[in-house]
DNA sequence: GTCTATACTCAGATAGAC
DNA sequence: GTCTATCTGAGTATAGAC
């Protein structure tokens, strides 16, 4: 059933957009990452591309969305720090996509920038689910007790999304470990 | 004395228009970035202002030398650790200069981008300074005899710049008090 | 060496034809 | 729904005045 405003074909051309952009974006880097580029390698025109996001801004955040999707499916069944981890892994095989990110969290400092929504609503939605998965943890003693499982979280999120920044300077950082040794300073 | 190929009030300019620029970015916010901005505030045209630095790119790479000269400056007298949590504090004054620096970092992805040399110096220059002494803090017994230097460098410079990240989306968010809990945890 | 004016290029955005 | 054509704004290269 197709969305009010769109019929199924756009939604389905929409689709394959972004997959494709995904696509592009974390093999080829950043680089390719213009509408332009974009719109050539889907083989549309730059305005075609424009009409199903309206701006640049938003076709970049409608990107990191598919991704977190896809991120979210792939790690089904696992546990918090499993799942964790293997986000973090997977990064490493598409630098594009690491770039991409760090980039449009700078530009959510703008207030209209849709990337801040993007991050917010991601940021409040990563931390629910986890945090209590961690209180569990320290109740069962499995964390320090008399560590604040809000720091936990914000730390953790922004050691990983650090690790990018150095990450891009040098790619023989293992990401995946330096947030495992933090995971297991936790530890009691 | 002159350096070779610049008169004396050419030096003299390039530091006031890095101040300028320092000032503006930092108060008013990156938004006011564009070489024209600048140029403007300075009270020169575009091109006059990219005589001095060449492109946009070595310009913003300049303003964080700049920034980073002042923040070693401050610290004088401090230890290490002090310095490093002064420098997250007074990061949370100037909002334009934390945009910059994470645009800068996911520019510096970009092998011919300047920012990248920068990253690197930076980085290398920051270890440098801090692997000796937190060695020396480890073999003194206060930091845990099981941690790798190395990777609490890492995480330490990661966490600090991934709570940037966090803290534009909320600038309620205390960056010091969070790095200061993580330098806790590594005590015995 | 310092700096302006001009003009060029390229990216993103927009209007309107089909 | 998609294209072509056009517009705007940013960065920057060039020529030349001082």
């Amino acid at each position: 059933m197709a969305a009010r405003g769109a019929y199924a074909k756009g939604v389905v051309k929409r689709e394959e957009i972004l997959e494709a952009a995904l696509e592009i974006i974390g093999s080829r880097g950043y680089r390719s990452a213009s509408v332009r580029g974009i719109a050539d390698e889907v083989g549309i025109s730059p305005a075609g591309l424009l009409h199903y996001f309206g701006t640049k801004e938003e076709l970049f955040v409608e990107i990191l969305r598919t991704r977190d999707a896809l991120d979210t499916e792939r790690s089904v069944g696992r546990g918090f720090a499993e799942s964790f981890l293997e986000v973090v892994r997977h990064n490493a095989d598409v630098p594009g996509l690491v770039e991409l990110y760090t980039r449009l969290a700078a530009e959510a400092a703008d207030p209209d920038h849709p990337a801040r929504r993007y991050f917010l609503d991601r940021t409040e939605a990563m931390h629910g689910a986890v945090r209590e998965a961690l209180t569990e943890d320290q109740q069962q003693g499995r964390i320090r007790a008399d560590l604040d499982i809000e720091w936990v979280m914000r730390a953790g999120h922004a050691l990983a999304d650090g690790l990018q920044n150095a990450w891009i300077l040098d790619p023989t950082i293992d990401m995946a470990a330096d947030v495992a040794q933090f995971f297991a300073l936790l530890k009691p």
